[in-house]
DNA sequence: AAGATTTTTGCAATAATGTTGCAAGTTTTA
DNA sequence: TAAAACTTGCAACATTATTGCAAAAATCTT
């Protein structure tokens, strides 16, 4: 089974104990995080310059992707399927429960294809569903 | 045709300087807008308080909606079918162009419905693609 | 395994962005 | 037109993000 280091190590990264911590938190996690989730986990210790860095890295090696939000943050979620360096595949759809406020990959559900008008070339889409989840449900 | 002032007092809005002339702004651009627009904007002398606010007001009333990006930032752009006070009908696709910046409303495509796990029950979603806009295209 | 090289980290400083209370100014109401 | 209601701008503050650089850590080389 592949740990925090063989991931790091695949993608040609150096193993440091910062990239170690929040690779793990992403893990552990079931949903996204947001930069202020990590930074207010007590077991990261890190100077939040460390953080930025760190995700910003993360994105462009195509471990995490990130999900737009309408409240000027970015949630990260690890990417599930194979992501190249600069080329991300998390075309699948995200949720966030408007009654936990967690953020769901799912990963099974696909980003469906819409028909653009003329001369309008897509490039990636992102689709982000707003509800209530399967956790809090009535 | 429904000028600055009216689409204001239909919504229950004091007519003010700044109000008009930020929904002027809107009605004036094809795209979206971010805050930072709106206040680089030499035209619009407000402080940015007042710009925060209006534009809140703006999306309380319905007049614009908020559109997720993944630079923490906030895009907002003209409701262009009849949003009620707190209840948004923009389910429309938007498009971010990668050469130009702008962000168009895509009014005639609508964010196809997507089936989600068991458990789960949307209430929005929005959906941004982006790519090339027929403006930049080759 | 030890030193050289490369990369990463943390600090400090700075910039940019967002929020709140309140007095003064405007708009609307009656 | 005066009173009431609402909006604005200022000031202060809080949060979030960026950059350069020296110190520290990780990797490479032999």
């Amino acid at each position: 089974m592949e740990n925090h280091s063989d991931i790091l190590k695949r993608n040609g990264l150096s193993v440091t104990e910062s990239r170690k911590k929040i690779l793990e938190l992403f893990l552990d996690s079931e949903g996204a995080l947001a930069h202020a989730d990590i930074e207010k986990n007590t077991d990261v210790a890190f100077d939040r310059v460390t953080v930025y860095r760190t995700l910003q890295t993360f994105v462009d090696k195509g471990i995490i992707h990130q999900i737009p939000t309408t409240d000027n943050s970015i949630l990260y979620a690890l990417c599930k399927h194979n992501c190249q360096q600069g080329h991300h595949h998390d075309n699948h759809v995200h949720f966030i429960c408007n009654s936990c406020d967690k953020t769901f990959c799912l990963d099974d559900v696909t980003v469906p294809d819409v028909k653009l008008p003329e001369g309008f070339t897509p490039a990636q889409a992102a689709m982000v569903v707003t509800g209530v989840c399967i956790d809090c449900k009535g």
